[in-house]
DNA sequence: ATGGGTGCAAAGGATTTGCAACATT
DNA sequence: AATGTTGCAAATCCTTTGCACCCAT
């Protein structure tokens, strides 16, 4: 197989991927869309738990076999600059990511650390900057702590055999 | 001085701090008073600027040349256990703590990362643990994130130099 | 004498930085 | 060519852990 194929098919890919949605909506946020990134975009919107930076890291390693630490830290923090992703940092310890920017309130586990969302609670919205005491307000977030279901469950069989 | 006049002078002491609210507060929320906590706490009871483990140290250790950040770190781990204080992680590495356990919305400005309370704002309450889901939600808290005044300002001036 | 509290030093982890190579325009 | 992007390695910073000492009951 020639250069000429490779770069036929490379050509090819190239527009292909431009059709996604996520390369429109890196586009439509003022993100350059690079091959990480749009990979990164992916796979924040097709997993809905929350994911570390790690987290991230791990699963795309695999596909992108160069990917580095340093690229997905830069770029989830572009994202969340860019407002196409959520930082969420409940508890020191469990920075993660949401790409789900509409507003839920987030509720983390203070025995295993786990992050769900709530979508039956009235959540605080934002569409456009606010001004509170002089401060420009942008986002707002709804966290909950406590114990989830698994957990307390878990908690109450232990209780039991004691 | 004899051992004895010392003795005699640190029983006083002793008694004189059993009498202060802070040392009641600490019994109240079942932790034991030690000086040290009585101190972290007292440090958060006067210093509403939400200090970081590391404010709280270098505040402290002057007066308690021992004291350790160790010591911090656990005491103030404790005190939000405990509910005597907040631990609030808005951003990461910026993991404070709060004396007031009332609700009250937190306001983190993205450029200078300090945290400010905004008690006109409309606060989540939650006197009791309730349920949602299944899981048990012990705590609520509400976070604004944006431009604070002073940077907000500054950024203007620097608009019209440009 | 037993358990809890403290503090040092070391380990551990997560995140950032500097820099060089690379891609894209 | 110029600018932006990536990725390695090292550095940095924050936090935890292990252990020994100390105090109080």
């Amino acid at each position: 197989m020639g250069w000429d194929i490779l770069l036929t098919f490379a050509a090819y890919l190239n527009h292909k991927m431009m059709e996604t949605e996520v390369y429109t909506k890196l586009i439509e946020h003022g993100v350059r869309p690079s091959l990480q990134r749009i990979a990164i975009l992916q796979y924040l919107l097709t997993h809905f738990n929350h994911p570390t930076v790690d987290d991230v890291y791990r699963a795309l390693c695999t596909k992108i076999p160069t990917l580095s630490r340093t690229t997905v830290y830069n770029t989830l923090r572009l994202l969340a600059d860019h407002h196409v992703a959520q930082m969420l940092t409940i508890d020191d310890h469990h920075l993660c990511y949401d790409g789900n920017v509409e507003p839920h309130v987030h509720f983390i586990c203070k025995e295993c650390g786990k992050v769900v969302d709530l979508f039956s609670e009235k959540a605080p919205s934002l569409r456009k900057p606010v001004v509170v005491d002089g401060n420009i307000i942008e986002e707002k977030q709804l966290f909950y702590r406590g114990i989830c279901k698994e957990c307390a469950s878990k908690a109450k069989v232990n209780d039991n055999v004691q």
